[in-house]
DNA sequence: GCGGAAACTTGATCTGAATCAAGAAACTGG
DNA sequence: CCAGTTTCTTGATTCAGATCAAGTTTCCGC
Protein backbone atom coordinates (compact mmCIF):
# COMPACT_ATOMS: atom_id res chain seq x y z
CA UNK A 1 0.00 0.00 0.00
CA UNK A 2 1.97 2.86 -0.95
CA UNK A 3 -0.04 5.45 -0.14
CA UNK A 4 0.03 9.19 2.37
CA UNK A 5 -2.97 7.31 3.86
CA UNK A 6 -0.40 5.09 5.70
CA UNK A 7 -0.16 7.21 8.83
CA UNK A 8 -3.34 7.19 9.65
CA UNK A 9 -4.67 3.79 9.00
CA UNK A 10 -1.26 2.99 11.19
CA UNK A 11 -2.68 4.88 14.03
CA UNK A 12 -5.94 2.97 13.85
CA UNK A 13 -6.39 1.60 17.10
CA UNK A 14 -6.85 -2.05 15.72
CA UNK A 15 -3.39 -1.70 14.00
CA UNK A 16 -1.25 0.74 16.55
CA UNK A 17 -0.50 -2.24 19.04
CA UNK A 18 0.78 -4.63 16.36
CA UNK A 19 4.46 -5.03 15.60
CA UNK A 20 6.12 -3.48 12.46
CA UNK A 21 6.52 -6.86 10.88
CA UNK A 22 2.77 -7.90 10.98
CA UNK A 23 2.07 -4.57 9.72
CA UNK A 24 4.26 -4.49 7.01
CA UNK A 25 2.87 -8.20 6.42
CA UNK A 26 -0.92 -6.95 6.24
CA UNK A 27 -0.15 -3.59 4.13
CA UNK A 28 1.72 -5.75 1.49
CA UNK A 29 -1.15 -7.28 0.36
CA UNK A 30 -3.71 -4.69 0.95
CA UNK A 31 -4.56 -1.82 -1.77
CA UNK A 32 -6.24 1.69 -1.88
CA UNK A 33 -9.24 2.41 -3.79
CA UNK A 34 -11.03 5.59 -4.74
CA UNK A 35 -14.67 4.76 -5.12
CA UNK A 36 -17.72 7.27 -6.68
CA UNK A 37 -21.23 7.57 -4.52
CA UNK A 38 -23.42 4.93 -4.37
CA UNK A 39 -20.82 2.12 -5.20
CA UNK A 40 -21.66 -1.05 -3.88
CA UNK A 41 -19.08 -2.46 -2.11
CA UNK A 42 -19.79 -5.55 -0.44
CA UNK A 43 -23.35 -7.45 -0.39
CA UNK A 44 -24.70 -9.42 2.51
CA UNK A 45 -25.04 -13.19 1.66
CA UNK A 46 -20.94 -12.86 -0.03
CA UNK A 47 -18.16 -14.41 1.28
CA UNK A 48 -16.09 -12.09 2.84
CA UNK A 49 -12.93 -11.63 0.77
CA UNK A 50 -11.82 -8.25 2.32
CA UNK A 51 -11.07 -6.42 5.54
CA UNK A 52 -12.34 -2.41 4.78
CA UNK A 53 -10.82 0.06 5.78
CA UNK A 54 -12.54 3.54 5.60
CA UNK A 55 -10.11 6.01 5.10
CA UNK A 56 -11.93 9.19 3.66
CA UNK A 57 -15.75 9.26 2.73
CA UNK A 58 -18.51 7.20 4.24
CA UNK A 59 -20.62 4.01 3.95
CA UNK A 60 -24.14 2.95 4.37
CA UNK A 61 -24.41 -0.53 6.00
CA UNK A 62 -27.79 -1.79 5.59
CA UNK A 63 -29.77 -5.08 5.30
CA UNK A 64 -32.62 -6.51 3.41
CA UNK A 65 -34.85 -8.83 3.41
CA UNK A 66 -38.13 -9.99 1.75
CA UNK A 67 -38.12 -6.79 -0.28
CA UNK A 68 -37.80 -4.77 2.31
CA UNK A 69 -34.72 -2.80 3.25
CA UNK A 70 -33.29 -1.01 6.18
CA UNK A 71 -30.17 0.99 6.78
CA UNK A 72 -28.03 -0.66 9.69
CA UNK A 73 -25.03 1.87 10.46
CA UNK A 74 -22.96 5.09 8.88
CA UNK A 75 -19.08 4.30 8.61
CA UNK A 76 -17.26 6.90 8.91
CA UNK A 77 -13.65 7.72 8.61
CA UNK A 78 -11.51 6.18 10.05
CA UNK A 79 -12.40 2.76 10.87
CA UNK A 80 -13.22 -0.55 9.62
CA UNK A 81 -16.54 -2.42 8.71
CA UNK A 82 -17.02 -6.33 8.50
CA UNK A 83 -14.23 -7.28 10.83
CA UNK A 84 -16.40 -9.79 12.33
CA UNK A 85 -17.02 -11.84 9.29
CA UNK A 86 -13.30 -11.51 8.47
CA UNK A 87 -12.29 -12.99 11.59
CA UNK A 88 -15.16 -15.62 11.44
CA UNK A 89 -14.47 -16.15 7.45
CA UNK A 90 -18.61 -16.62 7.77
CA UNK A 91 -21.01 -14.45 5.04
CA UNK A 92 -21.79 -10.57 5.77
CA UNK A 93 -24.44 -9.75 7.62
CA UNK A 94 -24.96 -6.12 5.76
CA UNK A 95 -24.22 -4.43 2.09
CA UNK A 96 -22.47 -1.77 2.04
CA UNK A 97 -22.72 1.39 -0.01
CA UNK A 98 -20.69 4.44 -0.41
CA UNK A 99 -22.51 7.37 0.54
CA UNK A 100 -20.12 10.18 -1.37
CA UNK A 101 -16.72 9.67 -2.44
CA UNK A 102 -14.89 7.77 -0.54
CA UNK A 103 -11.34 5.90 -0.19
CA UNK A 104 -11.15 2.42 1.04
CA UNK A 105 -7.96 0.00 2.11
CA UNK A 106 -8.68 -3.51 1.16
CA UNK A 107 -6.69 -6.46 3.18
CA UNK A 108 -7.50 -10.12 1.75
CA UNK A 109 -9.15 -11.23 4.72
CA UNK A 110 -6.75 -14.51 4.65
CA UNK A 111 -4.11 -12.33 5.71
CA UNK A 112 -6.07 -10.91 8.02
CA UNK A 113 -6.79 -14.16 9.37
CA UNK A 114 -3.10 -15.26 9.76
CA UNK A 115 -1.50 -12.42 10.93
CA UNK A 116 -4.41 -12.50 13.32
CA UNK A 117 -3.14 -16.18 14.59
CA UNK A 118 0.02 -15.17 14.89
CA UNK A 119 0.35 -11.89 16.16
CA UNK A 120 -1.56 -11.78 19.87
CA UNK A 121 -1.07 -7.95 20.11
CA UNK A 122 -3.14 -7.85 17.22
CA UNK A 123 -5.57 -10.38 18.11
CA UNK A 124 -5.86 -8.56 21.23
CA UNK A 125 -6.64 -5.18 19.12
CA UNK A 126 -9.03 -7.12 17.19
CA UNK A 127 -10.71 -7.74 20.77
CA UNK A 128 -10.92 -4.78 22.05
CA UNK A 129 -12.24 -3.29 18.18
CA UNK A 130 -15.05 -6.32 18.22
CA UNK A 131 -15.96 -5.80 21.81
CA UNK A 132 -16.85 -1.87 21.13
CA UNK A 133 -18.69 -3.26 18.10
CA UNK A 134 -20.83 -5.53 20.13
CA UNK A 135 -21.50 -2.91 22.38
CA UNK A 136 -22.84 0.02 19.88
CA UNK A 137 -25.29 -2.76 18.59
CA UNK A 138 -26.96 -3.63 22.09
CA UNK A 139 -27.45 -0.01 21.92
CA UNK A 140 -28.51 0.47 19.06
CA UNK A 141 -31.51 -2.56 19.67
CA UNK A 142 -31.84 -1.10 23.27
CA UNK A 143 -32.58 2.38 21.48
CA UNK A 144 -35.11 0.86 18.88
CA UNK A 145 -36.63 -1.50 21.46
CA UNK A 146 -37.12 0.87 24.54
CA UNK A 147 -37.92 3.96 22.57
CA UNK A 148 -40.68 5.46 20.10
CA UNK A 149 -39.84 7.03 17.44
CA UNK A 150 -39.99 10.58 18.62
CA UNK A 151 -37.92 9.52 21.49
CA UNK A 152 -35.27 7.98 19.22
CA UNK A 153 -35.03 11.16 16.55
CA UNK A 154 -34.61 13.49 19.97
CA UNK A 155 -32.00 11.55 21.19
CA UNK A 156 -30.04 11.48 17.24
CA UNK A 157 -30.50 15.48 17.12
CA UNK A 158 -29.01 15.50 20.89
CA UNK A 159 -25.87 13.24 19.81
CA UNK A 160 -25.69 15.07 16.87
CA UNK A 161 -25.77 18.29 18.56
CA UNK A 162 -23.09 17.24 20.79
CA UNK A 163 -20.98 15.94 17.59
CA UNK A 164 -21.03 19.74 16.10
CA UNK A 165 -19.48 20.76 19.46
CA UNK A 166 -22.43 22.08 21.00
CA UNK A 167 -23.76 24.51 18.55
CA UNK A 168 -27.03 25.27 18.67
CA UNK A 169 -27.49 25.45 14.84
CA UNK A 170 -25.65 21.80 12.70
CA UNK A 171 -26.45 20.04 9.24
CA UNK A 172 -28.35 16.83 9.29
CA UNK A 173 -25.41 14.67 8.40
CA UNK A 174 -26.95 13.02 5.30
CA UNK A 175 -30.07 12.46 3.53
CA UNK A 176 -33.61 12.43 5.71
CA UNK A 177 -34.51 9.32 4.25
CA UNK A 178 -31.56 7.47 5.18
CA UNK A 179 -32.11 9.13 8.41
CA UNK A 180 -35.74 7.66 8.91
CA UNK A 181 -34.37 4.12 7.48
CA UNK A 182 -31.43 4.43 10.44
CA UNK A 183 -34.34 5.68 13.13
CA UNK A 184 -36.51 2.61 12.15
CA UNK A 185 -39.07 4.80 10.75
CA UNK A 186 -39.92 5.95 7.09
CA UNK A 187 -39.49 9.45 5.35
CA UNK A 188 -43.44 10.56 5.84
CA UNK A 189 -43.03 9.98 9.30
CA UNK A 190 -39.81 11.54 9.99
CA UNK A 191 -41.21 14.73 8.36
CA UNK A 192 -44.17 14.63 10.73
CA UNK A 193 -41.71 13.99 13.68
CA UNK A 194 -39.93 16.51 12.95
CA UNK A 195 -42.25 19.20 12.91
CA UNK A 196 -43.47 17.45 16.06
CA UNK A 197 -40.66 18.10 18.18
CA UNK A 198 -41.09 21.70 17.41
CA UNK A 199 -43.22 21.23 20.49
CA UNK A 200 -39.58 21.29 21.88
CA UNK A 201 -38.12 23.92 20.68
CA UNK A 202 -36.27 22.02 17.30
CA UNK A 203 -36.80 24.25 14.19
CA UNK A 204 -35.59 22.41 10.82
CA UNK A 205 -34.89 24.22 7.70
CA UNK A 206 -33.86 21.75 4.83
CA UNK A 207 -30.85 20.01 6.44
CA UNK A 208 -30.66 22.86 8.94
CA UNK A 209 -31.67 22.10 12.73
CA UNK A 210 -31.41 24.41 14.85
CA UNK A 211 -31.95 23.49 18.99
CA UNK A 212 -33.81 26.06 20.61
CA UNK A 213 -33.48 24.69 24.42
CA UNK A 214 -31.80 21.68 25.05
CA UNK A 215 -32.93 21.38 27.80
CA UNK A 216 -36.28 21.16 27.13
CA UNK A 217 -35.52 18.70 24.06
CA UNK A 218 -33.23 16.62 27.02
CA UNK A 219 -35.96 16.19 29.45
CA UNK A 220 -37.70 14.71 26.34
CA UNK A 221 -35.20 12.85 25.48
CA UNK A 222 -33.78 11.80 28.25
CA UNK A 223 -30.51 10.70 27.29
CA UNK A 224 -28.61 7.72 28.71
CA UNK A 225 -24.79 6.71 28.50
CA UNK A 226 -26.07 3.01 28.10
CA UNK A 227 -27.76 3.58 25.21
CA UNK A 228 -26.45 7.18 23.75
CA UNK A 229 -23.01 7.33 24.94
CA UNK A 230 -20.52 6.19 21.55
CA UNK A 231 -17.97 5.39 24.19
CA UNK A 232 -18.84 3.83 27.00
CA UNK B 1 -13.11 -23.93 41.04
CA UNK B 2 -13.05 -27.10 42.87
CA UNK B 3 -15.65 -28.74 41.17
CA UNK B 4 -17.64 -31.12 38.62
CA UNK B 5 -18.16 -28.75 36.03
CA UNK B 6 -14.70 -27.89 35.59
CA UNK B 7 -14.70 -30.38 32.02
CA UNK B 8 -17.91 -28.98 30.83
CA UNK B 9 -15.98 -25.21 31.33
CA UNK B 10 -12.70 -26.33 30.33
CA UNK B 11 -14.28 -27.86 27.02
CA UNK B 12 -15.87 -24.32 26.15
CA UNK B 13 -14.63 -22.82 22.51
CA UNK B 14 -13.33 -20.06 24.45
CA UNK B 15 -11.21 -22.03 26.88
CA UNK B 16 -10.54 -24.91 24.56
CA UNK B 17 -7.19 -23.49 23.14
CA UNK B 18 -5.60 -21.48 26.08
CA UNK B 19 -2.77 -23.28 28.21
CA UNK B 20 -3.22 -25.30 30.99
CA UNK B 21 -1.47 -22.71 32.44
CA UNK B 22 -3.71 -19.97 31.76
CA UNK B 23 -6.37 -21.73 32.41
CA UNK B 24 -5.55 -22.55 35.85
CA UNK B 25 -5.02 -19.17 36.87
CA UNK B 26 -8.65 -18.05 35.58
CA UNK B 27 -9.91 -21.19 37.88
CA UNK B 28 -8.04 -20.32 40.47
CA UNK B 29 -9.79 -16.97 40.94
CA UNK B 30 -12.88 -18.25 40.13
CA UNK B 31 -15.83 -19.70 42.06
CA UNK B 32 -19.36 -21.34 41.60
CA UNK B 33 -22.45 -20.67 42.90
CA UNK B 34 -25.83 -21.89 42.29
CA UNK B 35 -28.80 -19.14 42.54
CA UNK B 36 -32.67 -19.95 42.81
CA UNK B 37 -34.62 -18.59 40.03
CA UNK B 38 -35.39 -14.96 39.61
CA UNK B 39 -32.26 -13.98 41.26
CA UNK B 40 -30.78 -10.14 39.72
CA UNK B 41 -27.06 -11.37 38.82
CA UNK B 42 -26.09 -7.85 37.01
CA UNK B 43 -27.73 -5.01 36.98
CA UNK B 44 -27.06 -2.86 33.77
CA UNK B 45 -24.77 0.31 34.41
CA UNK B 46 -22.62 -1.16 37.46
CA UNK B 47 -18.86 -2.04 36.31
CA UNK B 48 -17.91 -5.43 34.81
CA UNK B 49 -16.34 -7.12 37.98
CA UNK B 50 -17.11 -10.52 37.15
CA UNK B 51 -17.15 -12.64 33.68
CA UNK B 52 -19.79 -14.74 34.39
CA UNK B 53 -20.20 -18.40 32.82
CA UNK B 54 -24.11 -20.13 32.90
CA UNK B 55 -23.20 -23.72 33.76
CA UNK B 56 -27.16 -25.25 34.06
CA UNK B 57 -30.25 -23.28 34.21
CA UNK B 58 -31.11 -20.70 31.95
CA UNK B 59 -30.70 -16.48 32.13
CA UNK B 60 -32.65 -13.54 30.48
CA UNK B 61 -30.65 -10.57 29.68
CA UNK B 62 -33.01 -7.77 29.72
CA UNK B 63 -32.70 -3.53 29.69
CA UNK B 64 -34.58 -1.21 31.03
CA UNK B 65 -34.71 2.88 29.84
CA UNK B 66 -37.50 5.43 31.57
CA UNK B 67 -39.72 2.85 32.71
CA UNK B 68 -39.76 0.29 30.42
CA UNK B 69 -38.04 -2.76 29.82
CA UNK B 70 -37.50 -5.46 27.40
CA UNK B 71 -35.79 -8.55 27.21
CA UNK B 72 -32.70 -8.95 25.22
CA UNK B 73 -31.59 -12.15 25.11
CA UNK B 74 -31.82 -15.63 27.03
CA UNK B 75 -28.83 -17.14 28.05
CA UNK B 76 -28.35 -21.20 27.83
CA UNK B 77 -25.51 -23.40 29.05
CA UNK B 78 -22.67 -23.88 29.06
CA UNK B 79 -21.90 -19.89 27.50
CA UNK B 80 -20.62 -17.06 28.74
CA UNK B 81 -22.18 -13.79 29.46
CA UNK B 82 -20.90 -9.94 29.49
CA UNK B 83 -17.61 -10.95 27.85
CA UNK B 84 -17.87 -7.45 25.88
CA UNK B 85 -18.00 -5.44 29.21
CA UNK B 86 -15.58 -7.45 31.12
CA UNK B 87 -13.03 -6.90 27.97
CA UNK B 88 -13.38 -3.07 28.23
CA UNK B 89 -13.37 -2.92 31.54
CA UNK B 90 -17.09 -1.29 31.13
CA UNK B 91 -20.34 -0.50 32.37
CA UNK B 92 -22.80 -3.81 32.01
CA UNK B 93 -25.22 -2.35 29.01
CA UNK B 94 -27.92 -5.16 29.89
CA UNK B 95 -29.43 -6.77 33.52
CA UNK B 96 -29.14 -10.52 33.96
CA UNK B 97 -31.76 -12.27 36.15
CA UNK B 98 -32.14 -16.07 36.44
CA UNK B 99 -34.81 -17.64 34.69
CA UNK B 100 -34.40 -21.24 36.81
CA UNK B 101 -32.29 -22.71 39.46
CA UNK B 102 -28.77 -22.27 37.73
CA UNK B 103 -24.96 -22.59 38.17
CA UNK B 104 -22.74 -19.74 37.29
CA UNK B 105 -18.79 -20.24 37.19
CA UNK B 106 -17.63 -16.56 38.36
CA UNK B 107 -14.06 -15.24 36.95
CA UNK B 108 -13.18 -11.53 38.12
CA UNK B 109 -12.69 -9.22 35.34
CA UNK B 110 -9.42 -8.13 36.29
CA UNK B 111 -7.94 -11.76 36.04
CA UNK B 112 -9.53 -12.45 32.41
CA UNK B 113 -7.91 -9.38 31.40
CA UNK B 114 -4.69 -10.10 32.62
CA UNK B 115 -4.77 -13.61 31.15
CA UNK B 116 -5.96 -12.18 27.93
CA UNK B 117 -2.83 -10.06 28.13
CA UNK B 118 -0.86 -12.84 28.22
CA UNK B 119 -2.16 -15.43 26.36
CA UNK B 120 -2.43 -14.80 22.82
CA UNK B 121 -4.43 -17.80 22.66
CA UNK B 122 -6.77 -16.90 25.02
CA UNK B 123 -7.16 -14.05 22.98
CA UNK B 124 -8.27 -15.20 19.79
CA UNK B 125 -10.72 -17.67 21.22
CA UNK B 126 -12.28 -14.16 22.99
CA UNK B 127 -12.22 -13.05 19.26
CA UNK B 128 -13.71 -15.87 18.12
CA UNK B 129 -16.39 -15.38 21.11
CA UNK B 130 -17.69 -11.69 20.13
CA UNK B 131 -17.45 -12.32 16.54
CA UNK B 132 -20.02 -14.53 17.41
CA UNK B 133 -21.69 -12.11 19.56
CA UNK B 134 -21.68 -9.48 17.52
CA UNK B 135 -22.81 -11.22 14.10
CA UNK B 136 -25.81 -12.79 16.71
CA UNK B 137 -26.94 -9.42 17.82
CA UNK B 138 -27.04 -7.51 14.25
CA UNK B 139 -29.28 -10.89 13.24
CA UNK B 140 -31.70 -9.72 16.12
CA UNK B 141 -31.50 -6.20 14.71
CA UNK B 142 -32.27 -7.36 11.36
CA UNK B 143 -34.72 -9.54 13.00
CA UNK B 144 -36.54 -6.64 14.75
CA UNK B 145 -36.26 -3.55 11.74
CA UNK B 146 -37.20 -5.90 8.79
CA UNK B 147 -39.93 -8.02 10.39
CA UNK B 148 -43.71 -7.87 11.68
CA UNK B 149 -44.73 -9.40 15.29
CA UNK B 150 -46.40 -11.73 13.22
CA UNK B 151 -43.10 -12.77 10.72
CA UNK B 152 -40.98 -12.75 13.73
CA UNK B 153 -43.07 -15.14 15.83
CA UNK B 154 -43.62 -17.49 12.63
CA UNK B 155 -39.30 -17.11 12.60
CA UNK B 156 -39.21 -18.18 15.96
CA UNK B 157 -41.63 -21.34 16.04
CA UNK B 158 -40.04 -22.32 13.21
CA UNK B 159 -36.22 -22.15 14.83
CA UNK B 160 -37.24 -23.54 18.11
CA UNK B 161 -38.62 -26.44 15.88
CA UNK B 162 -35.34 -26.87 15.00
CA UNK B 163 -33.89 -27.18 18.51
CA UNK B 164 -36.72 -30.20 19.06
CA UNK B 165 -35.25 -31.86 16.70
CA UNK B 166 -37.93 -30.98 14.02
CA UNK B 167 -40.91 -32.42 15.79
CA UNK B 168 -44.33 -31.40 14.90
CA UNK B 169 -44.93 -30.86 18.41
CA UNK B 170 -43.02 -28.90 21.20
CA UNK B 171 -43.67 -26.76 23.99
CA UNK B 172 -42.19 -23.27 24.26
CA UNK B 173 -38.80 -22.43 26.03
CA UNK B 174 -40.18 -20.17 28.59
CA UNK B 175 -43.02 -17.81 29.93
CA UNK B 176 -44.77 -16.08 26.95
CA UNK B 177 -44.46 -13.16 28.66
CA UNK B 178 -40.84 -13.41 28.50
CA UNK B 179 -41.33 -13.95 24.52
CA UNK B 180 -43.20 -11.36 24.39
CA UNK B 181 -40.77 -9.18 25.20
CA UNK B 182 -38.20 -10.75 23.43
CA UNK B 183 -39.77 -10.36 20.06
CA UNK B 184 -40.43 -7.21 20.92
CA UNK B 185 -44.14 -6.83 21.38
CA UNK B 186 -47.14 -7.27 24.39
CA UNK B 187 -47.93 -10.37 25.65
CA UNK B 188 -51.59 -9.52 24.41
CA UNK B 189 -50.08 -9.10 21.12
CA UNK B 190 -48.44 -12.08 21.72
CA UNK B 191 -51.83 -14.06 22.30
CA UNK B 192 -53.50 -12.92 19.27
CA UNK B 193 -50.52 -13.15 16.79
CA UNK B 194 -50.51 -16.83 18.11
CA UNK B 195 -53.93 -17.36 17.08
CA UNK B 196 -53.10 -15.49 13.99
CA UNK B 197 -50.57 -18.06 12.63
CA UNK B 198 -54.12 -20.84 12.83
CA UNK B 199 -53.85 -19.31 9.25
CA UNK B 200 -50.80 -20.87 8.46
CA UNK B 201 -51.42 -24.33 10.57
CA UNK B 202 -50.13 -23.40 13.64
CA UNK B 203 -52.18 -24.85 16.90
CA UNK B 204 -51.31 -23.79 20.62
CA UNK B 205 -52.58 -25.25 23.75
CA UNK B 206 -50.98 -23.69 26.95
CA UNK B 207 -47.17 -23.86 26.36
CA UNK B 208 -47.53 -27.12 23.83
CA UNK B 209 -47.54 -25.99 19.98
CA UNK B 210 -48.08 -28.01 17.30
CA UNK B 211 -46.94 -27.14 13.53
CA UNK B 212 -49.42 -28.58 11.48
CA UNK B 213 -47.46 -27.48 8.30
CA UNK B 214 -44.44 -26.65 7.72
CA UNK B 215 -43.84 -25.87 4.55
CA UNK B 216 -47.39 -23.65 4.92
CA UNK B 217 -45.38 -21.63 7.68
CA UNK B 218 -42.40 -21.05 6.03
CA UNK B 219 -44.02 -20.12 2.82
CA UNK B 220 -45.28 -16.99 5.43
CA UNK B 221 -42.01 -17.11 7.52
CA UNK B 222 -39.17 -17.11 4.76
CA UNK B 223 -36.32 -17.48 7.21
CA UNK B 224 -33.11 -16.68 5.57
CA UNK B 225 -29.84 -17.85 7.39
CA UNK B 226 -28.34 -14.18 7.36
CA UNK B 227 -31.08 -13.66 9.94
CA UNK B 228 -32.35 -17.20 11.45
CA UNK B 229 -29.67 -19.56 11.02
CA UNK B 230 -27.36 -18.97 14.65
CA UNK B 231 -24.48 -20.49 13.46
CA UNK B 232 -23.61 -18.46 10.31
C1' DG C 1 -57.00 -28.92 48.44
C1' DC C 2 -57.90 -24.30 48.99
C1' DG C 3 -57.08 -19.33 48.46
C1' DG C 4 -54.58 -15.92 46.35
C1' DA C 5 -51.59 -14.29 43.02
C1' DA C 6 -49.63 -14.53 38.69
C1' DA C 7 -49.93 -15.48 33.85
C1' DC C 8 -52.67 -15.80 30.03
C1' DT C 9 -56.65 -14.81 27.01
C1' DT C 10 -60.22 -12.14 24.95
C1' DG C 11 -62.67 -8.08 23.72
C1' DA C 12 -63.10 -2.99 22.99
C1' DT C 13 -60.80 0.98 22.01
C1' DC C 14 -57.06 4.04 20.97
C1' DT C 15 -52.85 5.53 18.87
C1' DG C 16 -48.40 5.59 16.54
C1' DA C 17 -46.80 4.75 12.40
C1' DA C 18 -47.33 2.82 7.51
C1' DT C 19 -49.37 3.43 3.29
C1' DC C 20 -51.40 5.84 -0.47
C1' DA C 21 -51.67 9.96 -3.10
C1' DA C 22 -50.35 14.47 -4.62
C1' DG C 23 -47.80 18.59 -4.50
C1' DA C 24 -43.59 21.40 -3.55
C1' DA C 25 -38.86 21.87 -3.27
C1' DA C 26 -34.20 20.56 -4.34
C1' DC C 27 -30.79 18.64 -6.99
C1' DT C 28 -28.72 16.94 -11.72
C1' DG C 29 -27.28 16.68 -16.23
C1' DG C 30 -27.41 18.30 -20.63
C1' DC D 1 -31.00 27.59 -17.39
C1' DC D 2 -34.32 24.42 -17.86
C1' DA D 3 -36.41 19.64 -18.07
C1' DG D 4 -36.47 15.70 -15.57
C1' DT D 5 -35.72 13.21 -11.68
C1' DT D 6 -35.51 12.56 -6.96
C1' DT D 7 -36.34 13.99 -2.32
C1' DC D 8 -39.14 16.02 0.85
C1' DT D 9 -43.55 17.46 2.67
C1' DT D 10 -48.41 17.34 3.57
C1' DG D 11 -52.91 15.33 3.83
C1' DA D 12 -56.22 11.37 4.02
C1' DT D 13 -56.69 6.82 5.22
C1' DT D 14 -55.53 2.30 6.92
C1' DC D 15 -53.46 -0.88 9.87
C1' DA D 16 -50.57 -3.07 13.28
C1' DG D 17 -49.94 -3.10 17.65
C1' DA D 18 -50.56 -0.82 22.42
C1' DT D 19 -53.50 0.06 26.05
C1' DC D 20 -57.37 -0.63 29.01
C1' DA D 21 -60.52 -3.71 31.13
C1' DA D 22 -62.38 -8.03 32.43
C1' DG D 23 -62.45 -12.70 32.58
C1' DT D 24 -60.14 -17.36 32.85
C1' DT D 25 -56.67 -20.45 33.67
C1' DT D 26 -52.53 -21.89 35.87
C1' DC D 27 -49.41 -21.92 39.37
C1' DC D 28 -47.85 -21.93 44.16
C1' DG D 29 -47.62 -21.74 49.13
C1' DC D 30 -49.86 -22.81 53.22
Amino acid sequence: MPDSHFEEVRSLHLFAGMSDDSYARLMRAAYVQSFPPEVELIAEGESADFLHILVSGAVDLYAEWNGRRTSMATVRPVSTFILAATIRDAPYLMSAVTMEKSRIVMIPSQDVRQVFDEDGDFARAVVVELATCYRSVVKAQKNLKLRTAQERLANFLLRQQQRAGGAAEFDLPFEKRRLASLLGMTPENLSRTLRALQAYGVLVDGARVRIGDQQDLERFARPSPLIDDPAS
